[in-house]
DNA sequence: GCCGTTTTCGGCCCGACTGTTTTCAGTCG
């Protein structure tokens, strides 16, 4: 697939006229990128079938932009492109990624202080030498500082939902190889962390030179950082590490348990081991010289007089205890959910008809599936008002009436907005006739922390909203949640019997872990969406069901594990 | 650079917000 590499070139190219204040051009470049990101089939086979002309079919493509396509496709590379990246040789994607600056301040920076990159702007705000520039002023020279710092903290590491693709891509390749006996994802990426720094592999195989030859020559590896019999690391076209480890097969439960960490809980089950007079490492448990355990994780942990611990919870914050006391959590799976409440439709832009997005569900054996467009106050995302809900309900129903026989229905919901003023910009009475509305902030998400609370407890309150969409906003690398009395939100939830959603895209995960485990304990309810704008991304789940695992969420704390009758009672 | 039931030129998504200005540019969603 073609598409998005070209359309990544694409948001760039835009991005490079629009530091040149050429006007309309970036639209068209960042429409047609958009269009790339959405199209079905790969623009590679399409231009092989039917030629620039074929190419040209493609929304906004015309002649100028079909013939770049189809240099990306001969040659790999736009000529347009490698100019305008010669012209002003400034780092667009690390600079447009701290909040704040867009391609007109790049442009001033540039040109006034030959700021090419974070580094280099680091640099000059801490010698202020931003706010003096003309359209920028101490509070944009703030505002930069706190952003770079995010910048930097959440550098280096790449979204579970970029990774994991990838991952299971090696995984497979690795699996098939026929002198490997066993392979596993070990490190942060088993534990489902929200983001990752490198991919773990742990391998059993008595042929350890040949598995080595063939890892470090796998196809996408572009360095060789060392190549041992043990243990290698390469570096992969996609810009991050892969670690390989091969342990024997006694030692493989032991090794599975070192390498998956985290860190803080192997400290943790070392000292259990250490209090019982045995040794722990990778290589399995010892008692003086002999080995007692090791072959396998659970009965590692067996021999520590512990209950096997779910990876998602090994960050010793109390899942040792809980171990150890039989209290661990029955965390839930993907096979517990039986609907998705958060999804798009073409409605709003996105790319699949709701009869698709039914269809897709249905593929996945859910029992429902919730149609959430955004509302009217959201223009990019066409937005919806009171009318269009009114004409979508007719669709829904008419739909509804095919699906009786399959035990399937389609709920009507919205993403409607929480103004600044916690007021919705959705009438009730179109609230009304929806099967259960959800609620978000979309705009002015830098408020006070007493007045967020406040704007979104006064949506809460409102009879028809059931749920809160991406309840503290954050996007991974990009942007802090806003500021929030999560306790208060939690009470609010409770009191008005509002759920909280574990949003599951990949650059959300919103609840994280921690609030999802406050939920949990405060008897706060939850629902795990996967805010897809396109069928495929109904698969986002697998990253919703990490996170919920990850804050010990079991069946019973999640409201779309319910059945269609349990789930509209409770709505009722 | 693209597009067309206003069709070969003239318009292109837009409202809110922030921080900068003194009426508005840049950014975000």
């Amino acid at each position: 697939m073609q598409n998005l590499n070209i359309s990544k070139i694409f948001h760039e190219i835009a991005e490079y006229l629009e530091m040149e204040e050429v006007a309309f051009k970036p639209y068209a470049y960042h429409r047609v990128a958009v269009a790339l990101e959405n199209l079905k089939d790969d623009v590679g086979e399409i231009y092989e079938k039917g030629g620039l002309k074929k190419i040209k079919e493609i929304p906004g493509v015309g002649k100028a932009i079909g013939l770049n396509i189809v240099e990306y496709i001969e040659t790999g590379k736009i000529d347009y492109y490698e100019k305008l990246k010669k012209k002003s040789p400034v780092n667009l994607g690390e600079l447009t990624s701290v909040e704040g600056l867009g391609p007109k301040r790049i442009k001033v920076l540039y040109k006034k202080l030959d700021i090419k990159n974070v580094k280099e702007l680091e640099r000059a705000v801490k010698l202020h030498k931003i706010a003096p520039l003309f359209g920028f002023g101490e509070k944009t020279e703030e505002n930069l500082l706190e952003a770079i710092k995010f910048f930097k903290k959440a550098k280096g590491r790449i979204l579970l939902g970029e990774i994991l693709p990838i991952a299971k891509d090696f995984y497979k390749k690795l699996k098939n190889f026929k002198w490997i006996n066993k392979v596993t994802i070990v490190g942060s990426l088993r534990r489902k962390k929200e983001t990752i720094g490198d991919v773990d592999f742990l391998v059993s195989s008595k042929y350890p030179k040949k598995v080595m030859e063939f890892f470090v020559s796998m196809p996408g590896i572009e360095k060789v950082w060392g190549k041992g019999l043990t243990k290698s690391s390469v570096r992969i076209k996609e810009g991050f590490d892969i670690d390989i480890r091969i342990v024997s097969q006694k030692s493989y439960g032991s090794a599975l348990q070192y390498f998956t960490g985290s860190k803080t809980h192997n400290i943790a089950t070392r000292k259990i081991a250490m209090s019982k007079g045995l040794k722990l490492n990778e290589y399995g448990l010892f008692r003086g010289d002999k080995m007692i355990a090791g072959k396998d994780e659970v009965s590692l942990y067996k021999a520590l007089k512990m209950k096997w611990v779910p990876p998602e919870l090994r960050e010793d914050q109390g899942e040792i205890e809980a171990s150890l006391k039989n209290k661990l959590p029955q965390l839930i799976e993907q096979k517990d959910i039986k609907g998705d409440l958060h999804c798009h439709s073409e409605w709003n832009g996105g790319k699949h008809s709701i009869l698709e997005m039914a269809e897709e569900a249905i593929k996945k054996g859910y029992s429902y599936l919730g149609i959430s467009d955004h509302t009217k106050f959201l223009k990019i995302e066409y937005g919806l008002d009171e009318k269009e809900l009114s004409l979508q309900r007719k669709e829904i129903n008419k739909l509804n009436l095919k699906f009786k026989s399959k035990k399937f229905k389609i709920l009507q919901g919205a993403e409607v907005n929480i103004l600044k003023n916690g007021l919705l910009d959705i009438k009730d009475i179109a609230l009304k006739e929806l099967d259960y509305a959800i609620a978000g902030v979309h705009s002015s998400l830098k408020m006070p922390k007493e007045k967020m609370t406040e704007r979104i407890i006064r949506a809460m309150k409102n009879p028809y909203i059931k749920i809160i969409a991406h309840p503290t906003g954050r996007v991974l690398k990009k942007r802090e949640r806003y500021q929030l009395d999560f306790n208060k939100i939690l009470r609010a939830a409770k009191e008005f019997k509002v759920i909280l959603e574990i949003n599951s895209s990949p650059v959300r995960l919103d609840l994280n872990d921690q609030y999802i485990r406050s939920c949990k304990d405060f008897g706060v309810k939850m629902v795990i969406n996967t805010d897809a704008h396109r069928k495929e991304q109904l698969n986002w789940l697998e990253f919703g069901i990490g996170q919920a695992r990850r804050g010990w969420a079991e069946k019973k704390d999640i409201i779309n594990t319910r059945s269609l009758l349990q789930l509209t009672k409770f709505f009722k």
